[in-house]
DNA sequence: GTGTTATTTCATGAATTGATGAAATACTGA
DNA sequence: TCAGTATTTCATCAATTCATGAAATAACAC
């Protein structure tokens, strides 16, 4: 019956990990936050809105049919990573892209995702599935 | 006293948006889901591991020091996504990063989060914060 | 000052996600 | 066949995330 969770014995396990490239837990906790943002269907959304350039809270609030709360708040998550940057013109308050890197990451991840056909979930990719 | 959540009477709101680049549901969502499964230290740690190159789920375990089963729902969570792709010899099952693409995004990722100073959260970026 | 529009913050509840033990499946070798 | 190792699946619980109404803050016009 073996009690569930057991360590491995194969060959190569026990000699644990040798080589050069290990990655702090500070950067791994850094880019998940990043990726975590761009997660979320609404806020690509929004980030694509954006590529249009400098754009204020009321246009998307209309744009995407939002309530303005729920758009603060992803405005308020996209900004925490650094993926937008806002200014204050008078009463109104315009959002934009932070800069090119990521006006890049999100116009090749749309790009990416429109061509690929739809993988919702498990698709085949080699001999084995 | 306003009922709280009203809608934006500011002059470009009201004209809706014209232009050209309308991202389909289905892109955004698709994105979306991939950069969700990127957005945990845990899984971007074991795509890290996979930098090396191939490896069976013992040794990822043994390099993480976690649980079984929790690797292969990590692992399981990465391949549903087409992040990597798995190969069976014999009793192990090595995985491995799913394409070049892959490789520089995680890469890319986490060399640039090296580099940043940690933002864990708002940081300033302009004149209006 | 008051009133109005624009935006953010706060608190809360609902939905999603992540880790895990237990059980199931898969392979190998006797 | 049985026994052992390797891995996945399933069910469950805890933690996190998301949307939202209400209240707060900010800017402007009067």
């Amino acid at each position: 019956m073996m009690n569930s969770e057991h360590h491995p014995v194969c060959s190569h396990t026990l000699a644990a990990i040798p080589g050069p490239p290990l990655a702090d837990p500070e950067s791994l906790e850094r880019s998940a936050r990043l990726f975590r943002a761009l997660g979320d269907a609404p806020r690509l959304r929004i980030l694509h809105l954006l590529l249009r350039g400098e754009t204020c809270v009321s246009e998307i609030v209309t744009a995407t049919a939002e309530k303005f709360s729920t758009i603060s708040q992803r405005l308020r998550i996209l900004r925490s990573e650094g993926l937008v940057r806002r200014r204050r013109d008078g009463s109104h308050v315009y959002y934009a892209l932070a800069d090119d890197h990521v006006k890049d990451l999100v116009f090749n991840a749309l790009a990416h995702a429109r061509e690929l056909d739809s993988p919702t979930i498990s698709q085949p990719q080699s001999e084995d599935d």
